[in-house]
DNA sequence: ATCCAGGGAGCCT
DNA sequence: AGGCTCCATGGA
């Protein structure tokens, strides 16, 4: 079906670094792995996209994977006629990105294998491990085969040396114990969505492996808090380069996730970075 | 070949 | 609170 929206961007959306299954298929085409479904989006024009769903899916999954309900145009107004320069230029850059209602789980274990990793590596560790734990399925619509993101319980059983197997590192014990905090009830996710983003960041920053840079990714990317702000050695690069690292997040209150995409999209760009 | 990546733990001041 | 060092690995 045929979805026409302002500030939604297929491109900007699959370049954001938020998610690690959105990729290119050809030209303004690209696919997407998400609770356990396989999608294909095409951006016909500048704010129009055709998804291969139904109309009942869009409605009851997809409009709100994409926040497809809030009005991202007032907060890119804002910033392009404001008084901050970078700002500026990064929201009239970045300005068709959403941030995306993605699986709290998924979200947990894809940050925590982020670490220390470029965005390609991450998205090569990512598909290894839904090939090895999760299911594999083949699409009705499209006929493509895929494999889901694992469950908590089949991470949580998994070995240390087979995820070491999968050229994790380090990472393979903060992932086994991550899921078994999720499989056994001690870090109850959807909970998380409910209460302040602090309150998640505190609780998300208990499971060893995740500090204060991955807790706010999974916040922002995966509980869905847009106040987050994930401050990364880009969004470092940034807020020391253009900001003399006084920058301000209260002038965004309530909404600083999503000046941190503008920005972090917009620095990448700035630094020639493809991927 | 060398540097660096959507960092964090452990340890030291 | 802030500054080191080490961690495992692949992409650029």
């Amino acid at each position: 079906m045929i979805i026409e929206n302002k500030n939604f961007d297929l491109k900007q959306i699959a370049e954001s670094g938020q998610c690690f299954r959105m990729n290119p298929i050809s030209q303004n085409k690209y696919y997407l792995i998400a609770f356990d479904r396989y999608l294909e989006l095409e951006q016909l024009e500048e704010d129009v996209v055709e998804i291969s769903c139904s109309e009942e899916d869009y409605n009851k999954i997809w409009k709100n994977y994409f926040h497809l309900d809030f009005d991202y145009g007032s907060i890119v107004d804002k910033l392009v006629s404001g008084t901050d320069n970078f700002l500026k230029e990064a929201a009239k850059y970045g300005k068709g990105i959403r941030i995306l209602r993605q699986d709290p789980f998924e979200m947990l274990i894809s940050f925590i294998i982020s670490q220390n990793k470029n965005i390609p590596a991450i998205k090569s560790c990512i598909e290894k491990i839904c090939e090895v734990y999760g299911n594999k399925t083949e699409d009705k619509t499209t006929g493509k085969v895929y494999y889901t993101f694992p469950t908590p319980n089949k991470l949580a059983e998994a070995k240390k040396e087979d995820l070491r197997a999968l050229k994790l590192g380090y990472r393979d014990e903060y992932i086994i114990e991550a899921s078994r905090a999720v499989y056994l009830g001690k870090i109850d996710l959807e909970a998380l969505k409910a209460c302040s983003h602090e309150e998640a960041v505190k609780t998300l920053k208990s499971i060893k492996g995740i500090g204060d840079k991955v807790a706010n990714c999974i916040s922002l990317f995966g509980l869905h808090h847009i106040e987050a702000f994930p401050i990364d050695v880009w969004m470092k690069r940034v807020l020391s380069e253009y900001y003399d690292n006084k920058f301000d997040t209260a002038l965004y209150q309530g909404y600083a996730g999503i000046v941190q995409q503008y920005m972090f999209y917009y620095i990448r760009h700035v630094h020639g970075v493809n991927n």
